[in-house]
DNA sequence: CAAGAATCGAGAACGATTCTCATTTTCAAT
DNA sequence: ATTGAAAATGAGAATCGTTCTCGATTCTTG
């Protein structure tokens, strides 16, 4: 996935947001695509070598986020990470790291996905109500835990 | 499931934690069970009338969970909810209201969960860790907020 | 070049959670 | 039953991620 294609995306969606695609915001977009997970505003301005204040970036974040640009992943020690949105990533799910509450991304082969899909809409049924969209998150422990 | 045997259970585990089963976390205990879902200190307080002060509530929270009696679930606006672990509750999943962020519980049909299980495992095989837990978050809206 | 709208940035404020520490309760040994 | 050690309690302070405030700055558009 290229920086530019999601770019224009982004772009686009926010224009009609009304929201200004500023260099701040840019470089948001630039560590989350080159993330393999979502990140928290803590880990942004590292990752962005603190050139963005943290009121800056939360807010970049929250405005992003309420665009459907960004979504949020609430993890351990109430910190809230931001990754792309699926439309901008792809559908996708996480491996939570159970010791330092790390997320990595993974994508599953079409079939299990379609499985899982089917799966999540007969639950759905059965409860009576609309799945609007579902999560897996599979428990283990990353590399650097291990 | 009765609130005694889960005591029962609770209490031995506890022991074995060298970890006193005192009757604050005893009312803590027959709260969650009577609880369709994961509850946060505040609400667990609510639900208690006041009988449990903050701190005493977070502090019984946090030993029982790491003495594996409770789990966390990390939510929206950094609050943390806690139920009981699953070898207490048994296996189950969420459902997720995207309105509210209220979590209820929802448990799939054996044939469903046995293809979810394999599902988990294919795809921790093929990423080379070891799966040690899933969680299925189902996104809907909840009744309150349909 | 304005003027208005949106954004920025520094710091204050907030709120969920954790910590501190003096007091109280529980448990086991006598 | 008494006592001393260990564990738990409760009130309040402290912490920390996040949000808010507001004056300064940057855009956009005519
Ligand atoms: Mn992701
Ligand atoms: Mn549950
Ligand atoms: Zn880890
Ligand atoms: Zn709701």
């Amino acid at each position: 996935m290229t920086t530019s294609s999601v770019d224009q995306q982004i772009r686009s969606r926010l224009g009609d947001a009304g929201v200004r695609y500023t260099t701040g915001r840019q470089r948001v977009t630039s560590a989350l695509v080159a993330s393999d997970g979502p990140r928290s505003a803590a880990e942004l301005q590292t990752q962005l070598g603190s050139a963005i204040p943290l009121s800056s970036l939360y807010r970049s974040l929250a405005v992003m986020a309420s665009a459907g640009v960004l979504a949020p992943h609430h993890g351990s020690q109430g910190v809230t990470r931001y990754e792309l949105a699926e439309w901008l990533s792809g559908h996708h799910h996480h491996l939570v790291c159970i010791d330092c509450g790390s997320v990595d991304d993974i994508e599953l082969p079409d079939a299990l996905e379609a499985t899982l899909h089917e799966l999540v809409d007969t639950v759905a049924d059965e409860g009576h109500f609309v799945a609007l969209g579902h999560a897996l998150e599979v428990e283990g422990r990353c590399k650097a835990c291990k």
